[in-house]
DNA sequence: CTGAAAGCGCTTACAG
DNA sequence: CTGAAAGCGCTTACAG
């Protein structure tokens, strides 16, 4: 036995077969509770997971060498959304002495097929899934390993059982859809999300409510699906703009979209606010520098991403969550894309 | 067989066996050798060091499986500038199998006292410093620990021990200045960027170089100190445009800037580019969003990433860059911000 | 749902 | 110096 021996620890880590006897399961069980595999009784998972998170199994040491990390998975990290929570979890992380490992999706909705194993690997004290979300195994992995996640702003449906931090978006989308209709717009139209984002969909029905509550119709032809990015504002916000009883006001699901709007206007020769008033969703800087500054709907990124952290940091000391699921208030941001509509009969005469 | 298998990776990462079998030794050498054991005879060890090193074995660090991580220290980690080059390691790290902590700095160009403690913790792969340098403690602190790093557009003077990426602004903004003068500007404002930022004075200096080689003098009133902030292009802005003989045309040291100047110009009801042309320095997003679209240098944030990327994990497998520093070509891009210098007298006359 | 068994990637004591 | 073989910790297809 010479000196190279790894096992200089004071009680070793544990084994899967020393799990296996302790539990009385054999080591392919325990394996699969590890691994969130199926084919497992709900009353043995939940046994071997006690066993795991009793032994501290493969948890890192806490000691000098611990440097603890939390690990962010992006939807599209090069967004201005992502940048800004990404800042702010940044800021809070720090303060605490947290590093934070952050990885993008490669533009799709769930990770890399690696991303889960260099995730068990680091060991990171919890996980903030910004916009985003898991599939069940890589969360039954996680929760065996006893690391948390949160959900910041989740596109889909978000499960109960996993703490989420979103915004109003539906009370969002309603009050920014009365603000046009006080000015007393009438023709309005949307550029919507991606069908499968819970937010896109929570705005498109906060804009309809609104419009019901005031006995608008809602027509058809008003609503255009698209992403969030600049190019689906352009292209959809050209053909609002081109149609017959073109709309004299354009909701935009969000403030990189309303850009793509205005250049649609530009490119058309609506003047905006006079012709055409434009509303985005997210109040990022870029709303602020927009010719015109761009009435907007607040998301408090920052103060969500700063709930993310607590909550993580709650729940890795087994504290748990006040909440579930928690929707942080949104607000109206009136600037000066949004104006009184302008006549339709004499405006449509003259264009 | 579920769609949830993580072999479907096409090539995988070579084996003890596969790199036997190509070493025509057996997997015992191969092991010994990988961990540094004796009994391997000199030649056969450099034989398999070299396969090894050539198919990019993936070496354990010390510590129980340690998983490779890239340091990301960021100046202003919220901005446009910093979240593209993120984007882009972490694109480039993640194909490579390495994860990335990203840290920001609070805010000022070093990073925070407790920064360096956590990073020697984590023993990374290596560091990138995204505008922002390091003490030279610190520095000593990473190479006795053999942690490469690299700069990524330094604002400091760059030290010829440390491999750094940037761009040519000088040239960049010498082209910017001359695609002014040949509109038949010849009063150009400048905003500059912070006086200790070597980028900034790069930026000034291809201005003045520009203005000198077209004998257009340089009057000291056009040139505005400033940040490189958008609040900071609005008040320079408007001092330039304040001033008893208005400048025709204003270059901004970085787009996020210009849009400030937009926003002066719109006050003092300025139009862009009839009576005012801009020009800004990155070409980020914005620039093409912004109403007109901005005329700009571009600096190509994503291949200055790649390179440093490319240049760590060379640094890191012993291998020394081709260079101690490199800057990448600007170019420039015109959009609708510019325009022909206005007549001084009838400038109200244009459609 | 459960576990015996085959197998994988790796390490190591040891025979040649 | 070299490699066959035993073994370790783990995963997984499969029989019960």
């Amino acid at each position: 036995m010479s000196a190279e021996m790894p096992q200089g620890e004071p009680e070793g880590r544990a084994t899967l077969a020393e799990l296996a006897a302790l539990a009385d399961v054999s080591i392919s069980t325990v394996s699969k509770v590890l691994n969130g595999r199926a084919g497992v009784s709900e009353e043995t998972r939940a046994r071997i997971e006690a066993l795991l998170n009793d032994r501290q199994y493969n948890r890192r040491s806490p000691g000098p060498n611990h440097a603890p990390l939390i690990e962010v998975l992006c939807f599209e990290i090069a967004s201005s959304w992502a940048t800004e929570a990404i800042a702010a979890i940044d800021r809070l992380a720090r303060e605490r002495g947290v590093a934070m490992v952050v990885s993008g999706t490669n533009d799709r909705q769930k990770p890399d097929l690696d991303w889960i194993a260099g995730v068990l690997n680091r060991r990171p004290v919890g996980v903030i899934l910004v916009v985003c979300n898991l599939p069940d195994v890589q969360k039954r992995q996680l929760r065996s390993r006893n690391i948390p996640f949160v959900m910041l702003d989740p596109a889909g449906q978000p499960t109960p059982d996993v703490p989420s931090i979103g915004s109003a978006d539906w009370s969002g989308a309603y009050a920014a859809t009365q603000h046009l209709i006080e000015l007393g717009h009438r023709d309005i139209g949307i550029v919507t999300g991606p069908e499968d984002m819970m937010i896109a969909t929570a705005r498109l029905s906060g804009f309809r409510a609104a419009l019901e509550s005031a006995r608008i119709p809602v027509r058809p032809e008003y609503i255009r699906r698209g992403e969030f990015h600049h190019s689906d504002g352009l292209t959809e916000g050209r053909a609002l703009l081109s149609l017959p009883t073109r709309p004299t006001a354009i909701f935009a699901s969000s403030d990189v979209q309303a850009l793509g709007v205005y250049e649609a206007a530009r490119a058309l020769g609506v003047a905006i606010p006079s012709e055409l008033s434009v509303v985005g969703f997210d109040d990022l800087k870029i709303a602020r520098w927009a010719g015109p500054a761009l009435t907007t709907i607040r998301v408090p990124i920052v103060e969500m991403a700063e709930q993310a952290v607590h909550v993580l940091l709650d729940l890795t000391q087994n504290r748990a969550p006040a909440f579930s699921r928690v929707e942080m208030a949104t607000t109206l941001v009136v600037r000066d894309s949004t104006d009184v509509a302008p006549r339709r009969t004499t405006e449509m005469f003259r264009a």
